[in-house]
DNA sequence: ATATCATTTCGCTATACATCGAATTGATAC
DNA sequence: GTATCAATTCGATGTATAGCGAAATGATAT
């Protein structure tokens, strides 16, 4: 009872993993686009969705290559509705979520086979580095 | 923002700081007397207090000797209310919790100076060595 | 069957924190 | 003023955890 909040609480105790739950607040996301966001190390964010999971915050579906989380349903433990509804209704205007969320719209934007392939670079083009440079021909 | 959603979270997030703050639904309390309850040692709760006092979960008041604790008011800072909500719905029939407040019982029962000066062990009087020993006479 | 590859687990390091006893603080009460 | 003493702060210790790179896993797709 008292562990089980306990680690309810702690699970939304980090700011990493509070940015997660921000995100999928705008639906599932598979690891590679939720690290693509957060600019971790892939291990850290499956270390993270693991918390999450156990915490009854989230839940996993696979769909071919890719694991996507979502959040989990609201009566999925004593404690799943209470502490989603109170991240939901928190930090609405917070600097880092919308920054995140912002960054989202980047991953929506590309082909999740482009993002694992590419990494989150694809997400920001380099103008300089994708045109030829200046004085290369006579 | 998403740093003081932080805060608040980690103050809940400790077993210690809850089994507080279910003591202080029923009103406010002196260290001392969380102290003998929680049964640790004063340098530790006199910490939990400061990081319930530092989340806006708690505010304190002096009376002569004793400095008591109670919920902070509802509107105290962004979370306090969501928070302070959330846990007085949760854990409603932990066994911790009800035996903290079978404790708590005992101690409302005793005067405060008397609980500052003769600690917890007056919360459970030792019949044994209160009476005269077996065999002490003749 | 086997190679690929997204995800997870492992091993490690650095930092954070719960706990304690001892020392300090600071308001009370003489 | 000064002694008392509840509460806090200090210093130390052990445990927990966020982060990483490397290795392992396991489902897919050839």
């Amino acid at each position: 009872m008292i562990e089980t909040f306990e680690t309810v609480a702690k699970a939304v105790a980090d700011p990493s993993r509070v940015r997660i739950l921000k995100l999928l607040e705008g639906g599932e996301l598979c690891v590679c686009q939720i690290t693509a966001v957060l600019d971790l190390a892939a291990a850290t964010v499956s270390k993270h969705l693991a918390a999450l999971k156990t915490a009854g915050l989230v839940q996993q579906r696979r769909d071919g290559k890719w694991i996507y989380y979502r959040l989990a349903e609201r009566d999925f433990n004593a404690y799943t509705r209470a502490f989603l509804d109170l991240v939901a209704k928190a930090m609405a205007d917070d600097p880092t979520v919308a920054a995140d969320r912002a960054i989202l719209a980047r991953v929506n934007s590309v082909a999740v086979q482009t993002l694992c392939d590419q990494g989150r670079a694809v997400l920001f083009p380099n103008v300089l580095a994708a045109s030829p440079c200046y004085g290369e021909s006579p």
